[in-house]
RNA sequence: GGAGCCUUAGCUCAAUUGGUUAGAGCGCUGCCCUGUCACGGCAGAGGUUGCGGGUUCGAGCCCCGUAGGCUCCGCCA
C-alpha cells in the first residue's frame, strides 16, 4: 500500500478513515479528516475537478484545487469512476451560492493534501447513475451493482428488520433456534432440492420447504415459545416475486390461540416498522374471514387500498330474460359486479386485455357497461328491464363515467375473474401507486389485515384427491370436526390465518394438530396411507404419544416484506444475491457440473442428456 | 407442461409502406476547460442487427425454425 504523505494527522495517522462519507457538516469546518470510498462522479474542469466520493453511507465533495496543493490537483486527474481512494485533507465550507440541498453533505467540501489511490477500477460493465434492464447483466456483476445506493440501503434495511425482529421476538420470551438444512424429504407440497448421502448410498436429504415438522417437535420438546430467521428452499417453477431459497422469520408457541398469534406477529410488525421507516402502525390489524375477502374483494388477500367492490346481484338477476345471468344463479352460482369509477373512457386495447384476463381464470367472457355522455353504452344493456337497470344503479351507486364489469359462475370463479380485474383496473388507474409522500411517511399507504377461517381442505380433480390447503398439520375448526367424520371436507375451516399488506401475502399460519389420533385421521383423509403415514411422519405421531402440548404458529416471508417496506417491486432487490429465473446464480454460474470423482463418491450416474 | 411479448454499439434506445454508408444519448479514447454537482466543448473509436434458413431486385423490418431473456397460467402444503 502507498504510504500516505500526510504526516499532521497525529492519532489518526494509522487509519484508512476518520469518517464515513455522509457524517461531515458545517460543524466540522476546519477539520483535518480522512476519508475512503469510491470515485462515484468526477468533474474535471482542467483546473479544478470535483470528486463525488462515495461510501455506504453517502456521498463527500473532494475538490483539488492546482493553488491548494499542485501535485495532488495533477494526480486527481488520473482519477476515474470507481476507483478506491483515500484522501487526507481538510473541510471547507463551499463558496457561498455553491452549496448543494440534495446532500447531506452539501455545504461542506473536502480539500484534500493528500490522494492515494487505493485500487484503479477497470472499464465498467455497466454505469451505476443508469437504470439498466438486463437482469443477467446485474446479476453477472452483483458485487458491483450491489453498489448502487438503493440496493445497499435495501440491504441495510433488511438488516434492521431483522435486528428489529430478533429484539422484539427476545423481548417477548421466544427462543432463538436454528433447525436442519439436511433434513428429510415429504410427500406433500412443493417439489423439495434433494442431497444426495455419501455415507448412507442411495439416500437423500431435502431441504426444508419450511422448519415446520422441526418447530412444532420443538413444542413437544417443552421450547414453548421459539423463532427462526430461517432459510427455506422450493424446486417450483419461478416467478418474478419468487425464489428457489427465501427466508422466513419463522415463529411457534405452545399454549396460544389464534388472538395470541395475531398479537405476537402485531408488535412485531410494529417494532419492524418503526425500526425501519421509523412509523407507527396502528394495531390490532382488522380481520376478514376467507369468504368475506373472496365475496367482497376476489381474492385471499385482498388490496384495500382502493375501494371498487364486488357487488353481489342475485336478487336482481334471479328471475331476468338475460338468460346467461339467470342460468348462472339458477344452477347455484353467482352474478356479481365491479364499478369502476371513471373508467368508461376504456380504450378497446384495455377491454380486450381485461377479457383475456377473464379467460385466464375461468370466465367465458368478460360483460360490461360504460356510462357516457348519461348512457348505457353495452352489447347487453338492451337484454334488462327497466327495473333490473333501476336496481343496479342503485346497487352500484352507477353515475356519469363509470364502467361496470360482471362475472357470472360459480362463485369462487366469478369472484376470482372480478377481483383479477378489479386490481388490474386499479393498476391502470393508479390507485395503488401515488402514496408515499416525499418527507412524510406516515404510513398511511400501509393497509395490514388478517384473513382467517381459510378452508382445510381443497379437491384436486387432477390428483382425484384432497390436499391440504395450509398444510397437513393445520387444526381444524373445533365447530367443525364432527364434518370430518361426516367426510365433508370441502365445508371444513381451518384455524389458519395469513397476514396480508397492500393486496400481498406477507405470512401465514395456524394452530396446528397435536393429538395424534387426530393427526392420523387428517392423513388418511389426506389420502396418506398407513405405511405412509408411519414411513414419513412415524415421528411426529409417536411424538404426539408423549405429550404433546397444544401449539400454533405463523411465518412471515422476510423477502416480501422487506419489498414492501423498501417499496421495491421485486424480492430479488432485498437479496444479496438472487437467482435468475432458471435458478441461476450468474456471478459464480451455479449450478454447475461437478468433477466426475465427486458423483463416483455418491454413487450417482448422470443419465444421458436430452437431444 | 402451456401462452404472450422481447433480442440492433459496452449500456439505454431509435431507424417511414421492405430501399443508398444502421443513428442518438451515456460510457470509452484523445484534446480543451478553475466552482461543478447528470459539469461543459471539440474530435475519434466502437455493429456479421442473437443464430440458421426462406421470400424478394433488395430484409434490422416479412415468413419458418432455433437459442436466450421477460411476464403470466399450471405449479408454489
Amino acid at each position: 500500500m502507498q504510504r500516505n504523505s500526510s504526516t499532521s494527522l497525529g492519532m489518526t495517522e494509522q487509519m484508512y478513515r476518520t469518517h464515513h462519507c455522509n457524517e461531515l457538516r458545517k460543524t466540522d469546518i476546519g477539520r483535518e479528516v480522512k476519508l475512503a470510498g469510491w470515485v462515484a462522479v468526477r468533474r474535471d474542469h482542467g483546473g479544478v475537478i470535483f470528486i463525488d466520493l462515495r461510501d455506504r453511507e453517502g456521498l463527500t465533495q473532494v475538490v483539488f484545487r492546482p493553488e491548494e496543493n499542485a501535485e495532488v490537483a495533477k494526480q486527481s486527474h488520473s482519477l476515474r469512476t470507481e476507483d478506491v481512494i483515500q484522501v487526507c485533507g481538510k473541510v471547507a465550507p463551499r463558496l457561498p451560492g455553491t452549496e448543494n440541498p440534495k446532500l447531506a453533505t452539501g455545504d461542506i467540501e473536502v480539500l484534500p493534501q493528500s490522494l492515494t489511490i487505493l485500487n484503479r477500477a477497470e472499464n465498467l460493465p455497466f454505469q451505476l447513475d443508469a437504470e439498466l434492464s438486463n437482469e443477467d447483466l446485474e446479476l453477472t456483476y452483483r458485487y458491483f451493482d450491489l453498489r448502487r445506493p438503493r440496493l445497499s440501503r435495501n440491504l441495510q434495511t433488511r438488516h434492521r428488520v431483522t435486528q428489529a425482529t430478533r429484539q422484539f421476538l427476545d423481548s417477548q420470551g421466544f427462543i432463538e433456534i436454528e433447525t436442519p438444512i439436511l433434513s428429510k424429504s415429504t410427500p406433500e407440497g412443493a417439489r423439495d432440492f434433494l442431497v444426495p448421502s455419501r455415507l448412507l448410498p442411495t439416500k437423500f436429504y431435502a431441504l426444508p420447504q419450511a422448519p415446520q415438522q422441526y418447530k412444532q417437535l420443538l413444542m413437544v420438546a417443552g421450547m414453548e415459545k421459539y423463532f427462526q430467521v430461517a432459510k427455506a428452499f422450493r424446486d417450483e417453477d419461478m416467478r418474478a416475486d419468487r425464489q428457489p431459497e427465501f427466508t422466513q422469520i419463522d415463529i411457534e408457541a405452545s399454549f396460544v390461540t389464534p388472538n395470541d398469534i395475531y398479537a405476537v406477529t402485531e408488535g412485531m410488525l410494529a417494532a419492524i416498522f418503526k425500526a425501519a421507516r421509523g412509523i407507527e402502525i396502528p394495531t390490532p390489524f382488522p380481520q376478514l374471514t376467507y369468504r368475506e375477502a373472496i365475496d367482497t374483494f376476489g381474492s385471499d388477500k385482498p388490496d384495500r387500498r382502493f375501494d371498487m367492490k364486488l357487488v353481489d346481484l342475485e336478487d336482481v338477476f334471479r328471475d331476468s330474460q338475460f338468460k346467461v345471468f339467470q342460468s348462472a344463479l339458477v344452477e347455484g352460482g353467482v352474478v356479481k359486479a365491479i364499478n369502476a369509477k371513471n373508467f368508461a373512457g376504456i380504450t378497446i386495447g384495455q377491454v380486450d386485455e381485461l377479457t383475456a384476463i377473464a379467460k385466464t381464470f375461468g370466465a367465458k367472457g368478460l360483460a360490461f357497461i360504460k356510462v357516457e355522455n348519461g348512457e348505457w353504452k353495452s352489447p347487453i344493456v338492451k337484454f334488462f328491464s327497466e327495473a333490473e337497470k333501476e336496481s343496479l344503479r342503485t346497487k352500484l351507486q352507477i353515475e356519469e363515467g363509470d364502467c361496470i364489469f360482471f362475472a357470472a359462475g360459480k362463485w369462487e370463479i366469478a369472484c376470482e375473474v372480478l377481483g383479477r380485474i378489479r386490481l388490474r383496473i386499479a393498476e391502470i388507474q393508479g390507485l395503488t401507486s401515488a402514496n408515499r409522500q416525499s418527507g412524510s411517511d406516515s404510513g398511511s399507504d400501509l393497509d395490514f389485515l388478517w384473513v382467517t377461517d381459510f378452508p382445510l381442505m381443497q379437491w384436486s380433480a387432477e390428483e382425484n384427491k384432497w390436499n391440504a390447503v395450509h398444510h397437513p398439520f393445520t387444526r381444524p375448526k373445533a365447530e367443525d370436526l364432527e364434518l370430518l367424520e361426516q367426510k365433508k371436507f370441502g365445508e371444513m375451516r381451518a384455524d389458519a390465518y395469513d397476514v396480508v399488506l397492500n393486496g400481498v401475502e406477507i405470512g401465514g399460519g395456524s394452530m396446528r394438530i397435536h393429538e395424534p389420533d387426530l393427526q392420523a385421521k387428517m392423513f388418511e383423509a389426506l389420502g396418506v396411507s398407513a405405511e405412509d403415514q408411519q414411513a414419513k411422519f412415524g415421528h411426529l405421531l409417536r411424538a404426539f404419544r408423549l405429550g404433546a402440548p397444544p401449539h400454533g404458529g405463523i411465518a412471515l416471508g422476510l423477502d416480501r416484506l422487506v419489498m414492501l417496506i423498501c417499496d421495491e417491486e421485486s424480492i430479488r432487490d432485498v437479496m444479496a444475491f438472487p437467482k435468475n429465473n432458471r435458478g441461476q446464480e450468474l456471478m459464480t454460474q451455479s449450478p454447475a457440473e461437478v468433477d466426475p470423482k465427486q458423483l463416483r463418491e455418491l454413487g450417482i450416474t448422470l443419465a444421458k442428456q436430452k437431444l
